[in-house]
DNA sequence: AGGGCGCCTG
DNA sequence: CAGGCGCCCT
């Protein structure tokens, strides 16, 4: 085994530390995942938010089908007085009508408001509601996580987190720190207070300090953290947060790095240690960069208002073209003149009736659907009028618009104004989307190529909170903006570690990037591992257990991981400073898995870089399984690896999950020394190798081991308690040393132990009592006499167990 | 030599 | 629960 003695010491801390993913853990880590999954993910929610809130108040479409949306209830109140005739015709056109008329009433209902400042109301009122309790947790990342929970219609948290990223270094200067109901208006007053507050103080501090040679603040990192600071909603920068900001610890000048780098310290520690100039030119750049984002947003503003009036221009010369022809239908004259103002009058009028009789089947149209809607109405419209053209020809040319029957010419007019319709709705939809777009997906910083893959997080409030219709909706949408990298509501975490939070010599989430640079080994081998599509956040369920796991599934960091308490300021078990902590993956704290795939790939298995492939999707497995199967899938023969195809529907699974490690602890209670024969045959679903076989010999002889300790620790105890007699000796359900070995070996209590192993436990109960009673205890291998007995023990494993899906048949029973 | 086991450790 | 080590057995 070539080791790299460059770091095998690191390495080995590393490893223990990490390679250790207990399917203890996998239970309830999501409760830590709240805290885990932060920044990132938030940001993304953001943009995601934001995005469809554009996208939603542009097509207005979400009305009553999304009662709690914030989008809805600021917008909704606008009761218009109903004052319309709906004919036939009209109908047709309700579609197209209340697309634009809609749009139009949110105009009506924020007099001279942008869509992003509608975006600011709408977040700023939904944060004074609900959004507190949970965005008070969230001060770690430093970007306040908005819930999906009610799916795409979150859009306005975007602005409110560009607004007050608490990721500043100091936060107590953070001008955005304010409290959530504010306006936009008072937003912008607030910053603009906070930052002359600001410079004064900077200038208050440089003043006091007025030497202190060359603290070089590199405007990079400087950069990079301020653009944190302002650029919450963008998705580029959430996903390249984490790995920005091990990025700037590992070369951060600010901090005398530690001779391996390999101690670094989050960004709190790094704030507290900041010479005093240093934050002041931090300071400083912190507010250049935010007058900077001020003006972007200004112009972005106005971008938006522009196309918002294009928006109107628009809807007035559509309401034109079918409120004249219905009215021409109706024999209703218009004065081209009043057209706008009709329009007005009847869109309200229409708004009401819309409401009425369509907003069920208006509810559950996307953007694309009512753009084709429009269309398929337009090109009604056009037929008719072509034919109408045909049969009056030459007997309406002359008349104008509006004037009663001669509706041909409108339709004419009609025709081609509804084709630059099409085009110009179609084209200010793009922009306001491109625009928003851009805003959240700004050009990838300079940073040169990413040895760690961004950090795609999503809260799991993805998983959890999305269950709306909208959800998918907004989600697939997101989707297509190819600018912006929006993983699937399960598909990746992200991980800011949690300053502070816990030990950090938990698992980190290993992210690594497909295209990994390979300076050494455990960045290759683990870059090996690039890619985060998790087939499922969610912990696995039985019923998913046994199922099949594609081979080449190189899964980075399965969910169990994510869980895990990030970095411990505390304690970093490697010797580094207190707090100074690398969430890199490149630093040591890789998780566990990696850390032993690590090993084992580094000790001369260079596996892999072929099967790189990544399946985006993952039906059956599960996270855990993953987890484990990451860890064994590099033990074996390489051989073994090179047949295994990454969509290779096989069921045969090259790792062993947590579910099988459950079911090696069922089984246990059958047998405590399974041959490996026979664990082939109980693990048939398992591709075995080497690695495989001394895995699950390893688990066994991990049972027994607490199996007998428990077993001479009670047998002392009922000595020590003066039991004297071995009849006394028992291993019931109710008693105690069931109890431990139960919540062991059967922690769910969902599989009835048998009876067997009841008789089995009290025999080793008994061998113990009678072994210390004697005095045998004082033998070194004294416990072999009785291993020799207990093996004798082993009883037949109920065939159920050669299922691969026998967890499901067994604890169903 | 290699498999299996147990112990110790983290 | 996994790594590592030493031991035993084949």
């Amino acid at each position: 085994m070539p080791d790299h003695d460059s770091d095998s010491f690191l390495s080995r801390q590393t490893k223990r530390r990490r390679v250790d993913i207990g399917v203890k853990r996998t239970v309830g880590s999501n409760a830590s995942n709240a805290a885990a999954a932060t920044t990132t993910s938030a940001d993304i929610a953001h943009a995601k938010a934001a995005i469809f809130g554009a996208m939603n108040s542009l097509n207005s479409h979400h009305h009553g089908s999304d009662a709690n949306s914030m989008d809805c209830s600021m917008v909704q109140p606008h009761g218009h007085a109903g004052v319309v005739t709906a004919t036939n015709s009209e109908s047709k056109s309700n579609v197209l009508r209340k697309l634009l008329k809609r749009a139009n009433s949110y105009e009506d209902a924020f007099p001279g408001a942008t869509i992003i400042s509608q975006l600011i109301k709408s977040n700023m009122a939904k944060n004074g509601r609900g959004e507190r309790g949970e965005r008070g947790d969230r001060e770690d990342g430093g970007f306040p996580r908005s819930g999906l929970s009610s799916g795409g219609s979150e859009a306005p948290q975007e602005d409110a987190c560009s607004n007050s990223s608490q990721d500043s270094p100091q936060e107590c200067l953070s001008p955005f720190g304010h409290p959530p109901a504010l306006g936009a208006f008072d937003l912008e007053r607030l910053n603009d207070e906070h930052l002359r507050a600001k410079r004064a103080r900077v200038e208050n501090i440089i003043r006091g300090m007025s030497h202190s040679p060359g603290v070089v603040v590199p405007t990079r990192h400087l950069g990079e953290r301020d653009h944190e600071l302002e650029q919450c909603g963008r998705e580029r920068e959430r996903e390249m947060d984490g790995d920005r900001d091990r990025e700037m610890e590992m070369n951060c000048p600010l901090q005398p790095p530690s001779p391996r780098g390999e101690v670094c310290s989050r960004e709190n520690k790094r704030k507290q240690r900041l010479p005093q100039q240093q934050q002041q030119s931090f300071t400083q750049l912190v507010c250049q960069r935010k007058e900077q984002k001020h003006e972007e947003r200004r112009q972005l503003k106005l971008q938006l208002e522009d196309m918002q009036k294009q928006l109107r221009q628009l809807q007035e010369k559509f309401f034109q073209i079918y409120d004249s022809t219905d009215d021409s239908e109706h024999d209703l004259a218009h004065d081209p003149g009043n057209m706008s103002e009709d329009s007005a009058g009847r869109s309200d009028a229409g708004g009401d009736d819309r409401t009425d009789r369509s907003d069920n089947e208006m509810s559950d149209l996307d953007p694309g659907h009512f753009l084709d809607r429009a269309r398929a109405l337009l090109q009604e419209q056009a037929l008719l009028a072509e034919g109408d053209k045909l049969r009056r020809e030459g007997l309406v040319w002359g008349k104008g618009p509006g004037q009663g029957p001669s509706s041909s010419m409108h339709h004419a007019e009609g025709k081609l104004l509804a084709e630059t319709l099409k085009q110009e709705l179609n084209s200010a939809m793009n922009q306001v989307v491109d625009t928003v777009v851009k805003v959240f997906a700004k050009p990838p910083r300079p940073t040169p190529p990413q040895v760690f893959p961004p950090l795609p997080m999503l809260p799991e409030r993805f998983g959890v909170n999305v269950k709306g219709p909208n959800f998918h909706t907004a989600n697939q949408r997101l989707q297509c903006f190819g600018d912006v990298i929006i993983p699937n509501p399960l598909d990746s975490f992200g991980s800011i570690p949690v300053p502070g939070a816990n030990d950090q010599t938990e698992a980190l989430p290993l992210v690594v990037r497909k295209t990994q640079t390979e300076h050494h080994h455990q960045s290759s081998a683990v870059g090996a591992h690039g890619g985060h599509h998790h087939p499922s956040l969610h912990p696995s369920s039985l019923s998913t257990s046994m199922g099949f796991s594609p081979p080449s599934f190189r899964h980075p960091f399965p969910l169990p991981l994510m869980g895990y308490p990030f970095q411990s300021p505390l304690g970093p078990p490697s010797g580094g400073y207190p707090g100074k902590d690398c969430s890199s993956p490149d630093s040591m704290d890789l998780s566990r898995e990696t850390t032993s795939l690590r090993t084992k790939m580094s000790s001369g298995h260079h596996v892999g870089h072929h099967h790189r492939s990544f399946s985006p999707t993952n039906p059956g497995s599960t996270a855990e399984g993953l987890s484990l199967s990451l860890i064994k899938s590099e033990c074996g023969d390489m051989s073994d690896m090179n047949d295994i195809s990454p969509y290779s529907g096989s069921t045969i699974q090259e790792g062993l999950s947590p579910n099988h490690l459950k079911k090696a602890k069922l089984m246990f209670f059958y047998a405590r020394y399974p041959s490996s024969n026979m664990l082939k045959i109980f693990f048939s679903d398992v591709k075995f190798n080497r690695c495989i076989t001394s895995q699950l010999i390893k688990w066994f002889s991990n049972f027994r081991e607490f199996y007998y300790i428990q077993m001479e620790k009670f047998a002392r105890q009922a000595i020590n308690d003066g039991v004297t007699g071995v009849e006394e000796m028992s291993v019931s359900r109710d008693c105690e040393l069931y109890r431990a070995l139960n919540m062991h070996y059967n922690k769910a209590n969902d599989f009835e132990v048998p009876e067997l192993f009841l008789e089995v436990a009290t025999i080793t109960l008994r061998e113990f009592f009678n072994a210390i009673v004697a005095g045998k205890d004082v033998d070194p291998s004294w416990k072999k006499a009785i291993y020799k007995v207990i093996c004798k023990l082993d009883s037949e494993v109920p065939e159920v167990f050669k299922s691969p899906n026998c967890l499901q048949e067994l604890l169903h029973e």
